[in-house]
DNA sequence: CGCAAATATATGTTATTACATTTGATGTAA
DNA sequence: TTACATCAAATGTAATAACATATATTTGCG
């Protein structure tokens, strides 16, 4: 379906348009899905994301300021983030020897046998776009994401 | 810059895993310029975009189901979304005369003239993704969007 | 060195979101 | 018509986000 039936609007002044509300529908209707997916496993995206990012490193630890950075979803709830999950057990919190001010922080094995769960769901997810978009599609499409953020 | 450069991750599984992370970086991306658009005008991005609905319907009402289905972002704020704007005046709320259990909602003058100032803003917005996507390029992002979707 | 600016993280506060429940109205089948 | 399921919206709530500020440390310039 396209975008003018999903959101039940006829038109949009151009393509600009369609695309900046079709961008923003469709990644809603994609964290949504990973959402739902992880909610078993009581992970929030967010929480997710910060796992992947720390395995990512691993063995090697990650400054809080470091996961901000890569998260884009914004300022200073990467303190918190991480805060839930120490709380879980999923990560593992040091202070960085040569800077005190800055955080170590580490995926603990118990984290990463969770994302190791995870994987498996993830895999199917990502089994299903197959069926929609090619390979060739898909890295065509990422690549159009990345021109559009130049 | 490629995803790859922007969050700093080597390499993704597969053209899919690549895809999703970028959508959502993206996307962040733009809600995120977008807010700082609006922010002037004291509206969230949320607000903006169920003034746009509503003025696709003016001067027919649409009700805050209506609104909620339209929107994906979610269940229910809907109702509470409405209420923000008709404390700013900017749309109004009336109930429904076919089914006293819906409410019809509708923009104000105000909420129209607010609208025409934003199409400004946005309108240059748009103009700048010009010069990084051009028209046809556009229209196939929100195509593959859509694939992706079905 | 001494001190102001910058940096890293944490925390306080308020608004927003997600989810569940409630309230009231409508549709429908016996 | 009554009883019951369904539906639309509103509301309660806990978690999360956005934004500002605080605290501690480091950097760098005079």
């Amino acid at each position: 379906m396209s975008i003018e039936t999903d959101i039940k609007q006829a038109t949009f002044r151009n393509p600009y348009h369609r695309l900046l509300v079709n961008l923003m529908f469709t990644s809603n209707w994609v964290a949504n899905a990973q959402m739902h997916l992880l909610k078993p496993y009581s992970l929030t995206l967010q929480q997710y994301n910060v796992l992947r990012i720390l395995r990512g490193q691993y063995p090697n630890p990650v400054k809080v300021s470091d996961i901000t950075e890569r998260m884009l979803d914004k300022m200073s709830n990467a303190s918190r983030l991480v805060d839930k999950l120490v709380l879980k057990k999923l990560v593992q919190r040091t202070e960085c020897p040569s800077d005190r001010r800055a955080v170590d922080v580490v995926i603990t094995s118990k984290g990463l046998d969770l994302l190791k769960k995870l994987d498996v769901v993830q895999a199917d997810y990502e089994v299903d776009l197959n069926s929609k978009l090619s390979d060739e599609e898909a890295t065509q499409l990422s690549q159009l994401l990345d021109r559009l953020r130049r």
